[in-house]
DNA sequence: ATGCTAATGCATCATCTGTCGCATTAGTGG
DNA sequence: CCACTAATGCGACAGATGATGCATTAGCAT
C-alpha cells in the first residue's frame, strides 16, 4: 500500500468482510472448498475486487495471517528447555489441527501461490528467530553447551511435528509435542547442535 | 486395472508416452508448469484419454512413481546406525532436489489431489517400514537399547530434511543429511526412542 | 462544498479445467 | 476370421478461473 492509499471505512470494511469469509469458508469446507468465488460471495464483495486485491487463495490466507497480527507473540518460557520446546510444539500442533487451520491451509496453498509461500517464509523466519532466545536461556541455565546452533536445534525439535501432521497426515497424537521436544533436548544435551564439536 | 483390461500394445505405449511427457514437462517447466493439457500435447495423446485414465496431475505423478517400480530398493546397510541414516538422508535429499523431482512434485500435488496423497502415503509407509531393519540391526550391534521405537526414530532422523527442503524451501546443504542423522543417533543412543524409559 | 482519484462494482470476455456422447481403433477369445 | 468390448480419439459443452474497460462510489485535501 502506497502512502496515498485509503484505509478509510469502506476499504477496511471490505477487508474485514473478506477475511471473515475466508475463515468461515475454510472452517466449513476445508482448504479444498476454499475458492475465491465462494469467499467473494460469502463476503458480499465483488469477485473482481477480491482478484484485484488479493490475487489468489494464497493471497487471502496470507492476509488472514497478517490480520491476526501476532505481534505480541512470545516464545514459551517454562524454566527448562524441554518445557519450552514442548510448549512450542503444543502451539504448533494446535495451529495445524484447529478448525479452521489457517496454518495448514497456508502450507497447502504455498505450493501453488507465491504469496502464500512468501507469507509462510516470513512467518517461519520470524518465529524461529524469536525462539532462539529459548536456546540462549538454556545455555545460560547450563542446560546446553555454549555454541549450540539454535536454528538447527529448533528445526530438529519442530520438524517431526510438521512432518507427522502436514506431510504424513497422521492423526494428532497428544504425546507428539512432548516426545519430540524430549528427543531434541536429549540430542542437544549430548552436543548434537554444537558447532565446536564438529570438525 | 481389472483382470479383463488390455495391457496390450497401444495401452502400454500410451502410458509410456504420457509418463515420459510428465517427466519431460516437469523437468522443463517445474511443478507449476505441469498441466494435464501440456502433458497430453507433448505425449501426442488426446486430452480426454489422459483425464479418463489419470484424472489429474496427481494421478500422473503417482503413476510415474509406480512405473519407476523401485521394488528392489533396499535400505542402506553401512555397518553403523549413523551411517545408515546418513545414507538414507542423502537419498532423500537427492530425490527432493534432482531435476525433475518426482518426489517434490508429488508432495506439492498431494495437497490438491487425493491420488497423489494416497501414492505419497503408500510410498512413505513402505519406505519407513522397510527402514525399520536399520534400527533392528543397530539394536543387534548394541548401538541402541532394546525396545527402541523404530518409526519414531526414523521420522526424527528424516523429518528435518523434508522440513528444510520442502516446507522451508531452503537451499540444499551438503551437510544436512549427516548432521540430521547424527542428531537422531545421539538422541537414540541416549534412549530418546525407547518405550520402556517413558512412564 | 468541490475536485481528484483510489477502490469497488458491473458486465463481459478469454482461457483453463473437466466431462461426455459418439465414432473409431485395438486387443482378445473362440 | 468374426464378435465383443476395452481403450482411445474427436468434437463439443459446462463451469471455473482470471482479467479488463467502464461506471460508480468513497475517501481525502483544499
Amino acid at each position: 500500500m502506497t502512502p496515498t492509499a485509503r484505509p478509510g471505512g469502506r476499504t477496511a470494511r471490505v477487508r474485514a468482510q473478506v477475511l471473515d469469509a475466508v475463515r468461515a469458508e475454510l472452517g466449513e469446507h476445508g482448504f479444498d472448498g476454499l475458492t475465491l468465488e465462494s469467499v467473494a460471495a460469502r463476503a458480499g464483495v465483488h469477485r473482481a475486487t477480491v482478484y484485484r486485491r488479493w490475487g489468489d487463495v494464497g493471497g487471502l490466507l496470507a492476509d488472514v495471517l497478517d490480520a491476526a497480527g501476532d505481534d505480541d507473540w512470545q516464545p514459551p518460557d517454562t524454566g527448562s528447555l524441554e518445557g519450552d520446546l514442548t510448549a512450542l510444539n503444543e502451539e504448533i500442533q494446535w495451529a495445524l489441527t484447529v478448525r479452521p487451520s489457517i496454518m495448514a491451509a497456508l502450507i497447502a496453498a504455498s505450493f501453488r501461490s507465491e504469496k502464500a509461500a512468501e507469507a509462510q517464509r516470513r512467518l517461519w523466519d520470524d518465529r524461529y528467530a524469536q525462539c532462539e532466545v529459548m536456546v540462549d536461556r538454556a545455555v545460560e541455565r547450563g542446560e546446553l553447551p555454549p555454541g549450540t546452533d539454535a536454528r538447527r536445534l529448533l528445526v530438529a525439535a519442530t520438524a517431526p511435528v510438521y512432518h507427522q501432521l502436514v506431510l504424513l497426515r497422521t492423526p494428532p497424537d497428544p504425546r507428539l509435542p512432548a516426545d519430540t521436544a524430549r528427543t531434541a533436548t536429549l540430542a542437544a544435551t549430548a552436543g548434537a547442535f554444537t558447532t565446536t564439536l564438529r570438525a
